[in-house]
DNA sequence: AGTATTACACTTACGCCGTAAGTAAGTCAA
DNA sequence: TTGACTTACTTACGGCGTAAGTGTAATACT
């Protein structure tokens, strides 16, 4: 007697933005930003694309979201210690999300809302500034320096894939190849590049904490003598 | 007695790969990246979008053009002078470039082919760096620092859009009364973006050559104690 | 308990996009 | 003249974001 046989009832665990989020950055992190559509986050989720407009107003508020989620990774510097390496924290942990979702930099640029984890370290950034004893105009200074050097780290890093200073050494020795007859022309890229990158190789945690350092010293300079 | 009638001979003339380039970034320029599409760019030049495909490989092609060609908008440091006003210089003209053509920083990201201006500009910035009396290894330190600076200011520029310190405050005020719930518990950003900026506003050109020469001041420093 | 409301996933459809493939018209060398 | 080449045109395909409407299961309220 065929009563309504509950057949494998299909027990979804339902959507939401959380999730919807989550999963966004999961597939961003895996196959680039180029290949976030609504249709396929949808089929990661097992479900259709118009489902998820449930609960992202559009895919900028999607991606709004998202953003917001990658400064939530960012540890904010506390005010009032060592503010040079508070500073350096932050500066890493930053270039570490960024690293870890090469997405966001290219997402970030243009985008006018700023999300509250985005504006939770910001406050912080400034408050670490203050406390050191900076004036109001130099830590809006400081902040600036120091953001455009992070973010323009994070964004010369994503046009050269490779992570290790050996692969790093490998691809500039290929690239010597590839472009060798307009480089007879560039004898100090021939030296620079093919005569040292391609042997030394390219460390980029070392070389991000030298130029963040040549930064911190100069503003502690500045500090002193004001 | 109709013989053909030589009616208005179209009389076009002919495409380019110079002229698709060129068109290409000053529609670009005016209505920005998102709006670049090969349909809207042929119709500019009063072709379908098909013909463009006979000049430029693809749409990636395009844009590796367009960015070569803002490449050579810029100043190359001459090696043997003052290398630090040379190389302020430089950065004036890359950021007066990307400000130019706002699109462009956001294309040049994860970009692996490097055109002739690219190639040409960099070699002469590692020249001027060699020049001064930098090691191979402080030259490649020195010219790594700079460009994350200014692409990264570049970047945060294009985050907001009001040009002059006016616009600019005005724009802090608005904001600070979008977010205004939210910034009570943020003092600082109150204290900074509320209390100062938007009074005194923000003068992108001297916040660039300060930042800029905390770099470069620095950098004399690590090359003077050497 | 029964009914009304809401929440949320589904389907369909529209106008865009980049570009593969094939066609037609002009130019120029032999 | 002819035939190769260049270059612009037409058509078509699959994928995009998302507007609009439909169906259904859970929840709230008599």
């Amino acid at each position: 007697m065929a009563v309504k046989t509950q057949e494998t009832p299909p027990k979804r665990t339902p959507l939401s933005r959380e999730r919807v989020l989550r999963a966004a950055i999961a597939l961003a992190d895996e196959r680039g930003a180029e290949e976030l559509t609504m249709r396929k986050l949808a089929k990661e989720l097992g479900v259709e694309a118009m489902s998820l407009y449930n609960h992202v107003a559009n895919k900028t508020d999607l991606l709004d979201g998202m953003v917001d989620i990658v400064f939530s990774e960012i540890d904010p510097p506390a005010a009032g210690g060592d503010w040079k390496a508070e500073l350096r924290k932050r500066a890493a942990s930053t270039r570490a999300a960024l690293n870890r979702h090469h997405w966001a930099i290219g997402e970030m640029e243009g985008r006018t809302t700023h999300g509250p984890n985005n504006l939770h370290l910001h406050n912080a950034v400034l408050g670490c500034l203050r406390a050191a004893g900076f004036s109001i105009e130099m830590t809006v200074r400081a902040m600036s320096v120091q953001d455009a050097y992070i973010y323009g780290f994070a964004l010369q890093q994503s046009d050269m894939t490779p992570e290790t200073p050996e692969d790093f050494a490998a691809e500039a020795q290929r690239q010597m190849v590839d472009y060798a007859e307009a480089l007879s022309d560039y004898p100090h890229l021939i030296e620079v590049v093919g005569g040292y990158v391609a042997q030394a190789g390219y460390d980029y945690d070392r070389e991000f904490l030298f130029g963040l350092d040549v930064i911190l010293d100069r503003l502690e300079q500045l500090l002193s003598q004001s």
